[in-house]
DNA sequence: AATTCGCTTATGTATGCACATAATTGAGTC
DNA sequence: GACTCAATTATGTGCATACATAAGCGAATT
């Protein structure tokens, strides 16, 4: 077997971490490794790609390729359907539907999503259950004009979250989590004193040309949100 | 110019998006969709490839290609020094070393590194401050083997974290977040109320073959973790 | 019917070549 | 010295080809 863009990887990392390749340096350019480790360039292209996706090396036309010095790497963000998150800890998903209208978003939504005010959308509440003992509260806007389908979507068989993930595939989205003390309503759903410390998750999604949802998600205390690189 | 990778990826997008492929369908495969769209195999493979690193396709040898049911993403996850965070954020970065000693790691954290009881390890506690004003309270366990030269760092300059970010390069780590209620000590230097919702991440890291550190960070109240896919 | 084995097929990868593109370098000019 | 512009160079990409590998499928065997 010969060299494989793998091996190239490899050796690459251990010189990384080795510091044969200080962060920081320049290191050979993609001809001169390929002539050293005896492979093709488009194999050692392949392999240096990859690290630098990783956030190990990076490359510029021209500048050539070094270490990072302050790696930004990747991680896996958990799964975008709660009831997933729910059974991968063996636990039985359930949920209730406590409030849905429609109506003009709040100002504050359509400013965040980047959408005129009085568009058509529509706010759904939402608990979720793990085990019939409530996991996250959900308050949601979506922007009806992205996603039509969802004014007629049965809510009671399937969430929103997962109609929506089904539905109405996202582009983009951004994350933001906050450490907050519980309101009255979290109090009351999330079973808990009210100013409980709680998770709370605010998600805008977008879909390839328009805004899809805004969704605030608090969660029960207790709840960790792990990430691994 | 020619079709390239790129363009493949926007129209296989594009494909999903609208439905053309639906969720779950198998798309052709690679020789058949170079010959529709005009170029090589290996560039509708380049395409396809990073489509499937992006989640958006399924792809396994013989069985073909076919588009997610429930895309798993990737967040871009900015981390490894605070130092950072807090420029990008137009403020200036001081940091302040609390407490210092060399000893042996509690149980718990010996168990979350996977190392056995009674290695040397250096205990130490660090406050990150924004403009002079708390940012975070940083307690940290550095297991000496993995980086001997850290019991001699000066962490009066630099910061353990950036140190440890500079020396020794991590190759995966966990992160887990929560809200917890501050306790005294947070109270004190996060100036606080006790009790307060408090944003904590426990990170554990590993090099290429040991653990390195068990950090547990408070951030001081407002802050929030923003992901962004 | 169950098992084994080999054929087929789709993806995975390596290679050599060509050309595109960005960006640095340095020579030439004012 | 400051500026312009072209040559240089390292990465980025496309293509044709070949072979590797996993896994589904079906025929042959028990």
């Amino acid at each position: 077997m010969s060299t494989s863009w793998q091996n190239v990887q490899d050796e690459a990392l251990r010189r990384i971490h080795s510091r044969e390749w200080p962060p920081g340096a320049q290191i050979p350019n993609e001809a001169d490794l390929a002539r050293e480790l005896g492979c093709a360039r488009a194999t050692v292209n392949r392999a240096l790609r990859a690290l630098a996706q990783a956030g190990w090396l990076e490359r510029r036309r021209r500048a050539g390729t070094r270490v990072a010095v302050a790696p930004l790497r990747q991680a896996q963000l958990a799964i975008p359907i709660i009831r997933h998150e729910i059974e991968a800890r063996g636990q039985t998903y359930s949920h209730g539907l406590l409030t849905r209208r429609t109506g003009p978003m709040p100002p504050q939504v359509c400013a965040s999503l980047g959408v005129p005010q009085d568009v058509p959308a529509q706010e759904v509440r939402t608990l979720h259950l793990a085990d019939g003992r409530t996991y996250a509260l959900e308050h949601r806007w979506v922007y009806l004009a992205a996603v039509p389908g969802f004014a007629d979507a049965n809510l009671e068989e399937i969430s929103p979250n997962e109609w929506l993930v089904l539905n109405a595939p996202f582009d983009h989205g951004t994350f933001d989590y906050s450490a907050v003390a519980a309101d009255a309503e979290m109090s009351t759903h999330l079973e808990c004193p009210a100013g409980t410390p709680v998770m709370m998750l605010e998600r805008r999604t977008f879909g390839p040309t328009t805004p899809v949802t805004h969704v605030r998600l608090a969660y029960a205390p207790g709840f960790r949100l792990h990430l691994s690189i």
